[in-house]
DNA sequence: CCTCGATGTTGAAACGTTTTAACGCCTGAG
DNA sequence: CTCAGGCGTTAAAACGTTTCAACATCGAGG
């Protein structure tokens, strides 16, 4: 079933030893062209795959890096890893992507793996602040759309309370003053800073932080954004936001579904700002208006940091980009009747 | 830097040999309580990490299957993955997810390496037909959302046939005759699948097979649909089909907002149907009547029938399910004013 | 007191590569 | 004719595990 035909089958085959076939495998320019044909014909003809665990095992190294992604439905994470996958590449290295779903359990089987594979590095958006703290095991770890508190490693993010701030600041430059953020649970950091932006965003126009409605959900996906849209609606119309700034697209998407089904319009009865800019937004049958983050130029530039890491000089770095704001229709200045 | 410790060393530290140590790994009640206290505390205190690449070699197993997609950022695939991972779970083992981003050449990357690494089993949905003909390597493959056309290997599919016939059967039932399909490219045999079924539709209801305007797109993405919308539009009114089948949802949502964009309604000027049913569908702002697939029931069926390649009187399978209908608001019965 | 089986532990041989230093051969210079 | 140097090839030693047969140790049964 499985003769597990290995270099030395080749070698006796090819008439040669197997340190021939080995730098043929390797080091093709080393060996004589007759000696590398026929060594070539014989691989093909036996059917001869190299055994990556010997080769690793002896050479030390891998060729491949690994992207713990928080949640591999979210198109967010999946435009990262594609940035992730293009550096990955020029660099000569595959891409395995691992999904922790959220779930600290599974995060930690899988970093237990990737250690143990040995691969070359491993890229993570961590769970939660504790799971950030994983032990340092030999493998080099850079944070992907998380700032490392500590000094121990990489990260790569993108400023969130300057992209909170944009978002609301469009909003007040639109006329809004009554607005809503929906987002949550508080424990992801993510959404604590972009509130914190929205907040100095109100401070700045000089409006009281109270005017800012802060509709809290479990987690950041679409059903989430249907359940905080009917929140809204029921809402006493003297108090109710004639804004909303959500803390994704997901959940953008869902209030706008739900802001639909029970009769109002956006963006004149409510404007609706998300935030990512995945391509369902521009997609929506509103487009959404939302705030962009770099997303494959984070992975992209998270890989870089990742292959930086064992360069002797390294010194542990913590990039960060801006975010920016796109407008859209679901933002659109509501028309004088 | 990396001091690299062994099990070796792990064992003089707690002063047995190193095969006590590999029992406490492997086999943990075959070695005494107090023994065991002992490696376990030396493992601890040493940080050590097990090498996987020499266990492998030795042990021959690797505790680790891989998913090769045709387009993470899709979330049709990602349902699907999460099924596979969810059976692999239970199995005991780790998924890792490759994108080959419907691109042969990274395909075959992905296939070779993962053959080199010796996974315990390759899933995937292979770019096209000429690539589903992968040489067998002695790593089991199962072809999901593909029927194998040769007898040697398992494959999963969804009758696509059956799909296209639901759609249209249920626009002609909502009393459309000018059907347009949109989908593409024609390469993909899902794309002529679905067809073929809509065809099929159309004949069963007495009406001829031209009524069906079909729609050629680049590819299954948001953009080829708002294209096809434009496309749709801009055809003499005459005629205009009052409805649309669409090969998939990113289709389906493309079109959906092209319509708004010029000022048409759906269902009341063009119904649409989508295909796939990913959460985006419900959640579009005109719910998108779609043709679901048992999605994760997909993964997880795959993934069994991958573990199942290695009992010894195993037979080559091809499961094949039925998709259903979703009706939702883009195909409601146009109100009569 | 001897034997036996059970229990825990160990030494050494794999596993399939890569790598290094050495080897033989040939050519051309002296 | 000798010798230096280049070229292509090779034997053998790693790499860090797992596994298997063998080996102590001990208590119980004869």
């Amino acid at each position: 079933m499985k003769p597990s035909v290995g270099i030395r089958d080749v070698a006796q085959h090819a008439g040669v030893s197997n340190a021939t076939v080995s730098n043929v495998l390797n080091r093709p320019d080393v060996v004589a062209p007759a000696t590398r044909q026929r060594v070539l014909a014989a691989i093909e003809q036996l059917g001869f795959v190299r055994n990556e665990s010997a080769r690793q095992l002896r050479a030390g190294s891998s060729r491949v890096i690994a992207y713990v992604v928080l949640d591999a439905a979210n198109p967010f994470f999946t435009d990262v890893a594609r940035g992730v996958e293009d550096a990955a590449r020029d660099a000569g290295l595959a891409l395995f992507l691992c999904n922790s779903a959220s779930d600290g359990g599974r995060e930690r089987e899988y970093l237990e793996l990737l250690h143990e594979q040995r691969v070359e590095g491993i890229l993570i958006t961590p769970v939660d602040a504790e799971s950030a703290q994983i032990a340092e095991r030999g493998t080099p770890v850079v944070l992907v759309d998380r700032e490392a508190t500590d000094g121990t490693r990489c990260s790569v993010a993108v400023d969130d309370v300057l992209g909170g701030e944009l978002a609301v600041t469009h909003l007040i430059e639109n006329g809004h003053t009554r607005i809503a953020m929906v987002g949550g649970p508080l424990s992801i950091q993510q959404v604590r800073d972009r509130r914190e932006g929205a907040v100095r965003a109100l401070t700045n126009a000089g409006l009281p932080a109270e005017s800012l409605t802060f509709l809290e959900t479990r987690s950041l996906q679409v059903a989430e954004g249907r359940g905080a849209g009917e929140r809204l609606v029921g809402l006493p119309a003297s108090r109710r936001p004639t804004a909303a700034f959500c803390a994704n697209d997901l959940l953008a998407l869902g209030l706008l579904q739900s802001m639909t089904q029970q009769g109002l319009r956006v963006p004149d009865d409510l404007a609706v700002v998300g935030y990512d800019d995945i391509e369902f937004a521009a997609a929506a049958a509103v487009p959404l208006t939302s705030v962009r983050q770099p997303r494959e130029q984070l992975g992209r530039t998270a890989a870089q940091l990742l292959l930086s890491e064992n360069e002797p000089d390294h010194e542990h770095r913590h990039v960060k980009f801006q975010p920016e704001l796109v407008v859209r229709a679901s933002t659109a200045v509501k028309r004088r009747k």
